[in-house]
RNA sequence: GCUCCCUUCGUCUAGUGGUUAGGACAUCGCCCUCUCACGGCGGUAACGCGGAUUCGAAUUCCGCAGGGAGCGCCA
């Protein structure tokens, strides 16, 4: 049984390489038909915080990863950790440690000066006699051989023990430290598959050393690259969009976002467009790239316009609401969306640009002087006919609004487009809109006939 | 400094000894066109470097260079 889980550390919002590797995690899950968990890594009492646990609840269930256990909060866990370490301490896989903080630095400071690598010289390791002051507890690595494991990304992996040094446990406070409180977690809740970042690589050795000395099989192990900037570089509040909700924010659509995360770093021949299902039938782990992947914010824009042309349009139009709110547009008066979307999707890139542009459906227009240049003198006389024949028209509805523009233009002695354009102001009070008879139909009746006496009223 | 990881067009990638090195986004040109777009057609553009193995290397091996991560009483 496939058991993998999603471990976040609630000190930030769900970040768009957390997501990536939520995904990879839920979609092996589901391929295997195995079970999927969420655990909330929050035993750093400092830099946890409530809200970011809510974000990262709200960005999984935007992105609609749904998990079959958790969240399991490490924080309601401290008796079981507890009860771990004594049992450690009892068969001596671990020991007490009381070297203050300033022997630890001064120790630091020396073998860097030393240009040896930084860790614990197992000072207390030996001690017969507990002693009395505050103490750590410490894992007692192994001191010899080697650590390996077969990632199943990157094969396999080796690292000398003589590398790994007697790590913390247990804080003076009594708390678990992560790179055991993992290893009880993956324990007790039978993770099988490990999917994180390529960040803990270096920490695989030691919770393996832990599994062992807890007499159990560490899981398998997955490390996926990170993600980095569009610039290349790390990934950082400079660049902008790093949280999944802010991605929403930014009109882009749960299943856009997905299938664009999920090409980062793994493919299937030349297939770029991906459902659901069908990920989940043809993910892999092996096949993940090794490399860091570049952020290209344009795919993403080009993903989303694809899935708002072609994805399921009840969740589209549920999305653009929540948008349409957000910019105070009232869009209980005007077109339904669905409608918007059919005459939108092909001319912007966001949902949020299509709420933008779209509030002249819902909303009186102010014409700007700029626009309002636009619009010739010599052309008033094509608009009033038009505006006359739109009244007078039996069936509003765009192939005949069609027919009454190019008659007006051919009247006129005008190509379409002069006589479209100033049309197009009046109505929207922009340059920028769906084909105008379209337009025209979806504004409606009244206000378009409103926008345009306003026009040749006002001379 | 030490350990580990990574390296194909600007970007995401296909490719597992013999390909004109393919696709996608972006970009450029043309077509379509009532605006903005969509769409169609076409173009520019990549195997980091040096050795070795081989008849033959993007593909295997070894160096080098460059990039990244880790080395906490953070996760």
């Amino acid at each position: 049984m496939v058991r993998t889980r999603f471990a976040p550390s609630p000190t930030g919002y769900l970040h768009i390489g957390g997501a990536r590797t939520a995904l990879y995690s839920w979609l092996y899950a589901r391929k295997m038909k195995g079970i999927f968990i969420l655990r909330i890594e929050d035993t750093d009492l400092e830099r946890s915080t409530p809200e970011s646990v809510q974000a990262i609840l709200d960005g999984m269930a935007w992105l609609n990863l749904d998990y079959d256990e958790g969240p399991f909060y490490q924080t309601k866990r401290f008796d079981r950790y507890r009860e771990v370490v004594a049992e450690m301490l009892a068969k001596g896989a671990a020991y007490r440690c009381y070297c203050s903080k300033e022997r630890l630095e001064a120790l630091r400071e020396a073998q860097i000066a030393n240009k040896e690598k930084p860790r614990y010289d197992g000072h207390c390791r030996h001690l017969t006699q507990a002693s009395d002051g505050p103490f750590v507890v410490r894992f007692k690595n192994p001191e010899q051989g080697v650590v390996e494991f077969d990632d199943l990304i990157r094969g396999k992996l080796t690292f000398a023990n003589t590398e790994l040094d007697d790590l913390i446990i247990a804080r003076s406070d009594g708390t678990p430290t992560y790179n055991f409180t993992v290893v009880v977690d993956d324990i007790d809740m039978e993770i099988s598959h490990v999917v994180r970042g390529d960040d803990h690589i270096n920490n695989t050795p030691r919770q393996i050393n832990i599994f062992r000395a807890l007499e159990k099989t560490p899981p398998h192990y997955a490390h996926l690259p990170m993600i980095l900037g569009s610039d290349g570089k790390r990934l950082s509040k400079r660049h902008g969009a790093a949280s999944v909700m802010q991605y929403r924010e930014e009109g882009i659509l749960p299943q856009a976002l997905l299938n664009y995360l999920v090409r980062l770093g793994w493919s299937h021949g030349d297939q770029e467009i991906f459902s659901m299902e069908e990920l989940i039938q043809l993910f892999d782990l092996h096949g993940v790239n090794r490399a860091p992947a570049a952020l290209n914010p344009e795919k993403l824009l080009w993903l989303n316009q694809h899935y708002m042309k072609h994805g399921d349009v009840a969740f589209t139009m549920k999305e653009l609401a929540w948008h349409m709110a957000q910019l105070n547009i009232n869009t209980n008066d005007g077109p339904p969306l669905a409608d918007i979307i059919a005459a939108q999707s092909e001319r912007t890139k966001t949902l949020r640009e299509m709420a933008e542009r779209s509030r002249f459906f819902y909303e009186e227009i102010v014409l700007s002087d700029e626009m309002r240049a636009q619009i010739s003198v010599e052309i008033i006389p094509a608009i009033q006919k038009v505006c006359e024949k739109l009244e007078k028209l039996s069936e509003w509805e765009k192939t005949k609004i069609h027919e009454i523009l190019v008659a007006a233009a051919e009247e006129a002695g005008l190509k379409l487009g002069k006589l479209a354009q100033p049309i197009r102001i009046a109505v929207t009070g922009g340059t920028i809109s769906p084909p105008l008879d379209l337009t025209i139909q979806l504004i409606g009746r009244e206000r378009v006939i409103k926008r345009l006496q306003k026009i040749f009223k006002q001379g």
